[in-house]
DNA sequence: CTGAAAGCGCTTACAG
DNA sequence: CTGAAAGCGCTTACAG
C-alpha cells in the first residue's frame, strides 16, 4: 500500500507561516494560541478544505469517542425479537443528541447473546468507550463481570438490586401518584389492574407501585389480571372484566395492553370512559390517535436517552456518577 | 499525558517466540502464517487477554469501518419530526446485521438540516466512511454535491430521477400486482384509492402504480382521496366514502392511513370486509393485531437495510454498485 | 506563545 | 515464512 502523507496540515502551516503543531493547536482550540492567529489559521484551513483526522486523534488518545447502545435483538426463523421500536427510537434519538453535544457518536450494537467477554472486547479494541444497555431482563449476569473489569456502562430502565451499577430510569411513582390523585378527584374508588408480568423490571415496579398507592389512597382493588405488556394480553384480559360489575377504572401497566383491552371492550360495546375508565402507561405516539384518546402516564424516553449518554460520558471520563430517575407525569385525555 | 506503550503485543510475541509483526499477521489472519503458528499465537493472546486496537488499524488504513445512517430528525418546541420508528428500527437492524458481518459498524446521524459540507466533513475526518440516507424528501440537493465530491452514499427508499445515485428500494409493483390479481379472483372491480400525497417519492410511486394497474386490469376507479401517509388523514378520508355506494375495495397507500380509515369506518358501523374491503401497504407489526387484521403488502425493510449496508460497503471499497429493488408481496389477512 | 520531536499501535513493503 | 523498519496524522511534554 502506497501512502502519501496528508500534506494539508503542512500546507496550512506554511501558508499561515507557522508550524504544523500550531495548526493543530489552533484548530483544536488550544487556549495558548492568540485569537488572531487562530482565526487566520481557521480561514486558511477552510480555504484548503482541510479537516483534521478524528481517527488520528482517537488513536493518539486511545479513545474512540463512541458510545455503544446495546439492544437485545435476534432473528430466528424470520421472527424478530427486539425492544419495541418506538421505545428504542426515542431513547436512541435522545442519546445521539446528547452524545453529539459532547462530540461523541452512538453506535448501535445488536445483542443476540453477546457474552461479557464479547462486550469487553469491544472496549479493549476501542470500538466503543462504553455501553448503554436497553431492554435488559432480570437476571442478566454480564453486568457483574463488566463492572469488575471496569468497563463503563449505564443501564436504562433497569437496575440490579444491591449493585452499584449506574442506571437511568423513569420515576413511575410521580406519574402514578398524579393518576391516583386524579382518580380521587373524579370519585373513582374501585380499581382493576392489568399487570405486566414478572419478566420486566418495569412491570414488577409498576405492580408494586400500584398496590402501595391503592392502599395509601384507600381504594379498593377489585381485580388484578396477569398480562405480559403485549397488546394481545390486553385483549385477552377483557374477558376477566366482562360479565361482572366493572370497577370504576382499570389501570393498565402499559399502553399496549390498554390498546388491546379497549379494542376488546369496544367490540363488546363497552363505553369508555362511561362504563369504565381505562388508563395506560408510556404515552406512546398512537395514544393520541385512538378513539377514545388514551389517558396515560408520560415516560420521558427522549430525556432518559440523553441523560444516559451524558452519564456514560462522565463515567468514561472517570468521574463519579450517580443513578437517576426522571419524573413521569399524568396525561389526561379521553379514556379516563 | 504520560503514555506507556501497550506492552501486550510484544509480550505475546516473546511468549510465542516470534516477532510482533508475526503476532499481528497471525491475528489478522494473514495467509502467510502457517496454521500451527497461528493457533499457538491465538492461544497465547487469549491467555494474556490481548485484543488488537481497532483504532490503530483504522488509523493506519484511513478507514473508520463505520457507516453513517442519516435520518431526518428535529425537535422544535418539544415536537419531534422523525421517520416512523418502526420503519427506522427495521432498516437499522438490517443495516447493523449486514455491517457486522463485514466487520463494519453503524453510527446513527440525526439530520436536522446538515449541509452537504457538514456531511462531507464527517467523511474527511474519518468519522464514517459513507452514508445511508433514510426518509429523504423529494428535492434534496445535497446528493449532487456529495456525489461530485465522491463521498460514498446510498439512498434508501428514494432516488433522484436521472441521477446515477445508488438506491435501494422496495419494488412496490410486485406486491401491488399480486393484490390486483387477488382482487380479480375475488370479483372486485370497482376501487377507491387513498393516496399518500406528493411529498414522498414512495407515495408518488404508489399512486402512479395504482393507476396503471387499475387500467391494466380493467378496474374502475370510483374515487381517489388525498392523504398524507398519516393515520389522521386516513381517518379523515372516511367521510369521502360514506353516504354513497362503496367501491368493492379501498386501497390505501400505506398501513397507517388504512388504520385510520378502518377506525373511522368501525365507528360508523361499516363492516369490513363485508361492506367494503380495505388494504394497506407496509405490513406494520400492528397489522396483525387489529380487528380485522389488515390485508396489506409486505415491505421488506429489514432486507432493505441489510442490502443498503452491503452496497455501501462495496461502494466504499471502490467497486461498481448498481441500484436494486427488492420485491414486495401480498399478505392476505382479514380486511380484504 | 511556538517549534521540533517523540510516540500512540497498528500494517506492510522490503529484504532475507 | 519471518523480522526490522517506516509511516499513518495527530497531541503534548519539553525547550525555548
Amino acid at each position: 500500500m502506497k501512502k502519501k502523507a496528508t500534506i494539508s496540515r503542512r500546507e496550512i502551516a506554511s501558508a499561515a507561516g507557522v508550524s504544523p503543531s500550531t495548526v493543530s493547536r489552533a484548530l483544536a482550540g488550544s487556549p495558548l494560541i492568540p485569537e488572531a492567529t487562530k482565526r487566520k489559521i481557521e480561514r486558511i484551513a477552510k480555504r484548503f478544505g482541510y479537516v483534521p483526522s478524528d481517527l488520528a486523534r482517537s488513536f493518539y488518545q486511545k479513545k474512540s469517542f463512541r458510545l455503544g447502545l446495546v439492544i437485545p435483538f435476534s432473528m430466528s426463523e424470520g421472527r424478530v425479537r427486539a425492544v419495541p421500536s418506538e421505545y428504542f427510537s426515542k431513547v436512541l434519538y435522545g442519546a445521539v443528541g446528547a452524545a453529539k453535544a459532547a462530540r461523541y457518536s452512538v453506535t448501535v450494537i445488536t445483542d443476540d447473546g453477546l457474552s461479557a467477554r464479547d462486550l469487553e472486547r469491544e472496549v479493549l479494541s476501542h470500538a466503543v468507550d462504553g455501553f448503554i444497555f436497553l431492554g435488559g431482563r432480570i437476571g442478566d449476569t454480564r453486568y457483574d463481570e463488566l463492572h469488575s473489569r471496569t468497563v463503563p456502562f449505564v443501564l436504562v430502565h433497569h437496575y440490579v438490586p444491591g449493585k452499584p451499577f449506574i442506571s437511568v430510569d423513569t420515576d413511575s411513582e410521580s406519574g402514578m401518584r398524579e393518576l391516583f390523585a386524579y382518580f380521587r378527584e373524579k370519585s373513582v374508588r374501585v380499581l382493576g389492574f392489568l399487570n405486566g408480568g414478572e419478566s420486566f423490571v418495569n412491570a414488577v415496579d409498576r405492580t408494586r407501585l400500584f398496590s402501595s398507592l391503592a392502599e395509601e389512597f384507600g381504594f379498593t382493588v377489585m381485580r388484578s389480571v396477569d398480562g405480559d405488556f403485549s397488546r394481545t394480553s390486553g385483549r385477552n384480559a377483557a374477558s376477566h372484566f366482562l360479565g361482572a360489575p366493572f370497577p370504576d377504572a382499570i389501570v393498565c401497566a402499559n399502553d399496549r395492553m390498554a390498546f388491546g383491552l379497549i379494542e376488546a371492550f369496544k367490540r363488546e360495546n363497552v363505553a369508555i370512559p362511561a362504563d369504565v375508565r381505562v388508563t395506560g402507561f408510556d404515552n406512546q405516539d398512537v395514544s393520541t390517535l385512538l378513539t377514545p384518546a388514551l389517558t396515560t402516564i408520560d415516560n420521558p424516553l427522549y430525556d432518559i436517552g440523553a441523560l444516559a449518554a451524558k452519564k456514560l460520558i462522565h463515567r468514561i471520563r472517570g468521574e463519579e456518577v450517580a443513578s437517576e430517575q426522571l419524573p413521569s407525569r399524568l396525561i389526561v385525555r379521553e379514556s379516563a
